[in-house]
DNA sequence: CAACAATGCTGTCAATGACAACAATGGTGG
DNA sequence: CCACCATTGTTGTCATTGACAGCATTGTTG
């Protein structure tokens, strides 16, 4: 009988990953359920289980999973080495709040302060990465003086916070997309600039 | 018999708020139950849903109390007419960044984007105050040629969105409070006087 | 003082996450 | 080729939980 599954899904840890950010993006993640999701991907109730040890480690997963595709979009836009620092900068800044509006449920789970321990440090390495982008684009202004000198580390920390703040604040419902959007090239160009009078 | 419960709590409402609050600090928001609460309480399993129609209306209503505090915080420390927009705009930074550390789990529910149909419109409405300590702040010194012209909202849009990015990268524990509490004057510093060399 | 609304209680239900014990599968060394 | 064994699914079970229904108690108001 083919037409019985096999014993053996193949890939299940990929399809409940897949089914599970599917549920994450249609229906919030409150609506998670591991026993729904078995049910979706057509296993038993347990079967999550055997790749996910915790509800939890699939969030994990889920999460580190998100980091990994803005992660690399994030490094695509970034690396424009013939632009200007503004220009280079619009674009990280675009791609970034491009993926809050894509995926905020996503970026929700992304920025959760509950992780298992064993995550918890691959996250942090995730993390990293993302203010790598940031922090390589900064030194590099520096380097050609289009950007104020100081520690790096810090000037990153201001530009990717304020990012960071629109991404929260769209995430949350807090902020339109759009409106987000619409003024984004204003808003580099009020951080390159300064709010003092000119 | 005096030392049996009287039948009515009194105020279980505010009860309840309370120690919500208190497992909500100490063990996140996972490990908040309506029936541990209850329990905690002194009062039967059902008894909460009284005064909160839903586990999510409980969170809420956490949210919105939230709100009221911070807001409270926020508004006394932009009343400094007196001040420069840098050490005015330098107090609010404190007052919030201060919330944020003091209260994680509670920014992160605030921040939360699943809100009852009810709530929405009550913690929309303190999240506009929250805006409004900035905005206020924004157009005094707007007034006062103390910062750039330009739509009031938009710039203070880039002010607050600065600062929430700090706090919810302290929420989620991707920047030691410490670090972020310390480097605030400069971080202030170079919103005010931009990322361009000078 | 007699309705009556507000508030609390007990009982119950389905859903869920977690775990244990068991079964099928497939690869590997003898 | 096959016996072992790790991997991966399965069934069964349990305590916890959120939600609801129905009843009890209280205090208020006409």
């Amino acid at each position: 009988m083919p037409t019985s599954r096999p014993y053996h899904h193949g890939d299940l840890r990929a399809a409940l990953l897949r089914s599970a950010e599917r549920t994450l993006r249609e229906k919030g993640v409150g609506a998670l359920s591991l026993r729904e999701l078995a049910r979706e991907t057509g296993v038993s109730h347990a079967a999550p289980g055997r790749h996910f040890k915790d509800k939890q480690a699939l969030l994990d997963a889920l999460a580190l999973d998100g980091y990994e595709r803005m992660n690399q979009a994030l490094a695509a836009a970034g690396d424009r080495p013939g632009l200007s620092f503004e220009e280079r900068m619009t674009a990280l800044a675009r791609a970034y709040l491009g993926f809050a509006v894509e995926h905020p449920e996503l970026l929700e789970l992304m920025f959760a302060r509950k992780h298992h321990p064993d995550s918890s440090a691959q996250l942090a390495a995730a993390v990293d990465q993302s203010f790598g982008s940031f922090t390589a684009l900064i030194a590099d202004a520096q380097e050609r003086g289009e950007i104020v000198q100081g520690d790096p580390e810090h000037i990153t920390l201001v530009a990717a916070a304020s990012l960071h703040g629109l991404a929260a604040l769209i995430a949350s419902c807090a902020l339109e997309a759009d409106e987000a959007l619409a003024g984004l090239d204003e808003h580099v160009r009020l951080l390159l600039h300064g709010l003092r009078p000119r």
